[in-house]
DNA sequence: GCCATTTTTTTACAAATGTTAAAAAATGAG
DNA sequence: CTCATTTTTTAACATTTGTAAAAAAATGGC
């Protein structure tokens, strides 16, 4: 419950009245590994909080999936384009560790976003933090090679690469598993 | 004035109220071509509307600039990392041709965000369509090749291609201006 | 601990893209 | 219109990445 109190308030610093409403909307559930949070084709109806656990974003092509986004402890789920146009998402979510997680239903904080000013500019906040996080990425992708994005992930995020299978890895770095291990093999 | 005005109320409708506080922040000003919107290291304190003109954002590489986004009519534009983090961005933005912009201070923006929940939301809207519209970009990068990047950008942009000089469109898709040309030689 | 299954690495060859340099075409100022 | 400059295309070769298939290593249930 703290980090996530810590966590909502990092993005914008609610008043406690404000707090209140948000985490009475929020229910702390655990899931398996393996479960679909979000299903491509289907309307997303909640958002949620990582308390433990990972899960990981991807699309399914004509013969192969595609991961391109990964969530660890302390990140927020959602599917953007159900969340955001209520509409059914192209991505499908779905943990790879047996995980902890608070959800909010989506109805319950669009509500909370059209009744309260201070949650509404929170709302805000966190689409902003997102699309400078994707932004970024995105600009790391066309300046860096392969190679290079994968030093940087060893870096930043070296238990990521400890708790998620290669392959999905590779994907997330827009190479294939081959040439993800050439890659490695040419580091060590 | 009535592009903006329909722009402003399809991103999410406002009260008339709000739209006039809005409307009344922003001035609409002309700017040659080469201007330079938003300099990189420095903060922005703008953002713009484009009634009539084309903007593109670009990093400085070591030896290559990077463009990663293009503004045409009906676009807004801001850095993103200044616009959200009131910090430095590592982006420019620069216009390239004479064009009619509308501007509004960043600092009335936020403002208006703290004061009005319809603008707080209207504000969060318009960061949520930008997420989305750059993770499909960003996805879109994953699954295609460049020469299916650059097919699509003549189906749904052709105007795009035919006023942008090919070096930023080909960075734009993350391949050499070599790698665009032989692109653009198969497809005739 | 053992075996079946999954994941990762390696190999050989094919295809795509980058690099450098030069030629061709387009643009713009006078 | 002409000339200098910029932009785009083409060429030859080097490098990187992909594909397909097999080997090696790791994982998980019993």
């Amino acid at each position: 419950m703290d980090e996530l109190i810590k966590k909502i308030n990092s993005i914008y610093p609610l008043k406690p009245h404000s707090l209140k409403l948000l985490l009475g909307e929020m229910h702390k559930i655990a899931l398996p590994k393996n479960k679909v949070l979000v299903e491509a084709g289907h309307i997303g109806r909640s958002a949620y909080f990582i308390q433990k656990g990972i899960a990981r974003a991807y699309c399914e092509g004509r013969d192969n999936q595609i991961t391109f986004w990964f969530g660890l402890e302390g990140d927020f789920v959602f599917s953007y384009n159900s969340y955001i146009n209520g509409q059914p998402g192209y991505e499908s979510i779905e943990l790879l560790e047996n995980s902890t997680l608070y959800e909010i239903k989506d109805e319950a904080l669009q509500r909370l976003f059209l009744e309260n000013i201070d949650l509404a500019n929170w709302g805000r906040k966190l689409a902003e933090l997102e699309l400078i996080k994707l932004e970024e990425r995105y600009i790391s992708r066309l300046f860096k090679s392969a190679s290079e994005c994968y030093a940087e992930l060893l870096k930043n995020s070296p238990n990521l690469i400890q708790r998620i299978q290669l392959g999905y890895i590779a994907s997330y770095l827009g190479v294939t598993q081959v040439t993800l291990s050439r890659i490695r093999a040419e580091i060590k």
